[in-house]
RNA sequence: CGGGAUGUGGCGCAGCCUGGCUAGCGCACUUGCAUGGGGUGCAAGGGGUCGUGGGUUCAAAUCCCGCCAUCCCGACCA
């Protein structure tokens, strides 16, 4: 059994892993940096897998599996993308008991190795456009790691792309960004800003990349998922062109997207509070736990086919069948261990709803209900239970959405133009938040807020047209200038 | 790679300063009985190269020297 969990307030890094080892999400592997993902933690990847699958499909994208192993060559063909990932791989230098003619780079990332494929299999542009996605597993050596957030091997989704026109993939990296904000808000009730990086933190090799950007509890902001124009640089390192209908030679455009179990973290540090996991319903491998509680021999027998009757009802009642994932409402029954306990359990590994059923609840034809994120506990009588769950189940999901959202605006503040706000800007951000403020695109005033408060700049907020909003005539707020001033978010971030 | 700390059953720790009884405690685990409306009670039981190599000593978890590993803080990052 496990040990209470810290509070948030006290060690936020420490409630959380309390958080992730508790309800049995994961734990750490005899490799430094790797996470074994326990299937508590697994069940709701699948559920991310499947529902973003789905997602992913319907904008064309087909599903197909990459070698996990790069020629070293490969990552070197575009200057930009091995500078920025050669730090972090890991290679294999040995195999088949000799060393190896050219080294394999374990894949970071998948770009190169699917562009070496895409330069065999496009040759016209009646290719086009080519949509790949893989899920896979990818290797980065970070220096410090952390469970789900950051870890040396994780499990993610890349898509890869080639369009005829910069129009086309421009539009496609825009499409993938709505399409994971809408999931992160809809599934994971996480909401997030989305927005464009700025030249320093954008992808290495993409012309521009977008991400979207979630607040976690301590404030701290957490990069989501990313999606990114990647223009014809890989396409020229390749050489991937298609002979257009106007008989010229082209390279193709491309662009690469992806999300990973970081999105679990995020989950968890969204949602989650003093007692553990808190999981919308949407992610709930079981929805609703029924705890019977037999106070003695008499009732036990009465007590258990009471909550077997109800499990049933739940299961199969009509509001049910238009939940989530077609699966309706996924009732489980824990009658193995002492209700004290139980109760505590069940709270800590995050199922939704809790029916309490004893003999004093069945001599008023009723149940004790309770609601993970509320934790009131109430009677209903035992014929409007289905109904109640199916109803709550909505309801949490919506509501676990609207109660970040409202966190996320009360920590968001626009700071005053100019270098005016920012000793005032300083401080604050000292205790967390978003800040939207004026910034001249120079990378001289990025470093120094970088360096000054430790926050970096989240992204570039886009107007209708997906271009950062600029901020003609107010001041940028580390140099005052106000030439090319643009709108953006800063946050300390994971 | 810089700054700080720690290595003792599965987990968390005490013992070390001042060397000496059979290396101890809490949780977890096993068995039995009882219990069951918010972290059950009692009883019995299993599990240890005290990180590692050397040295001092009649005697080392404890003192000395080397090595190794891990954690936290900084640089890296989805």
């Amino acid at each position: 059994m496990a040990e209470k969990i810290t509070p948030r307030s006290q060690d936020f890094s420490q409630w959380y892993q309390d958080i992730v080892l508790q309800a049995r999400l994961a734990d750490y592997s005899p490799v430094k940096g790797c996470m074994v993902i326990r299937p508590n933690g697994y069940s709701i990847w699948e559920r991310i897998q499947q529902d973003l699958d789905r997602r992913i499909k319907k904008t064309g994208a087909r599903n197909a599996y990459f070698p996990v192993f790069i020629p070293e060559s490969f990552l070197k063909k575009e200057a930009e993308h091995v500078e920025g990932f050669a730090p972090q791989c890991a290679v294999v230098t040995y195999a088949g008991a000799k060393d190896l003619e050219e080294k394999l780079v374990v894949r970071p990332t998948s770009e190169t190795i699917i562009n070496s494929m895409f330069a065999k299999w496009i040759q016209s542009y009646r290719d086009l456009p080519l949509m790949i996605n893989q899920w896979a597993n990818v290797v980065r050596w970070e220096m410090r790691t952390r469970l789900f957030l950051r870890t040396t091997e994780f499990l993610w989704q890349e898509g890869h792309t080639c369009h005829a026109t910069a129009e086309e993939a421009e539009a496609e990296a825009r499409q993938m960004l709505t399409v994971y904000q809408q999931f992160a808000e809809e599934v994971l009730a996480m909401p997030v800003f989305p927005g464009m990086k700025s030249e320093s933190e954008k992808f290495a090799g993409a012309l521009r990349t977008f991400s979207i950007e979630a607040m976690m509890q301590d404030k701290k902001a957490l990069q989501a998922g990313t999606s990114h124009n990647l223009s014809t640089n890989f396409a020229q390192a390749f050489e991937t062109k298609f002979l257009d209908s106007d008989g010229k030679q082209k390279l193709v455009h491309q662009t690469s997207w992806g999300v990973s179990t970081r999105l679990i973290g995020g989950m968890i540090m969204t949602h989650s509070d003093d007692k553990g996991l808190v999981l919308p319903p949407r992610l709930a491998a079981t929805h609703v736990v029924i705890v019977p509680i037999m106070a003695n021999a008499a009732t036990r027998v009465q007590v258990l086919e009471a909550s077997d009757r109800l499990a049933g009802a739940i299961a199969d009642c009509s509001e049910a069948q238009s939940l989530p994932y077609d699966v309706g409402v996924l009732v489980d029954k824990d009658d193995t261990k002492q209700p004290g306990w139980k109760f505590f359990e069940h709270e800590m590994t995050g199922t939704p709803i809790r029916i309490e059923l004893g003999p004093r609840d069945l001599e008023k034809g009723a149940a004790l209900v309770v609601r993970r994120d509320i934790g009131k506990k109430e009677s209903i009588p035992l014929e409007a239970i289905p109904a109640w769950v199916a109803k709550n189940l909505a309801e949490m999901q919506k509501d676990l959405l609207e109660k970040a959202r409202a966190f996320r605006e009360a920590n968001t503040f626009e700071l005053p133009e100019g270098r005016a706000g920012y000793s005032e800007f300083k401080s604050r951000i000292e205790a967390g938040g978003f800040f939207l403020a004026p910034w001249c695109q120079s990378k001289d005033c990025e470093a120094t807020v970088k360096e000054e408060t430790k926050a970096t700049i989240r992204c570039l907020p886009l107007d209708s047209s997906y271009q950062p909003i600029p901020m003609n005539g107010k001041g940028c707020m580390v140099c005052g200038g106000t030439q090319n001033t643009v709108r953006t978010v800063f946050a300390r971030a994971y």
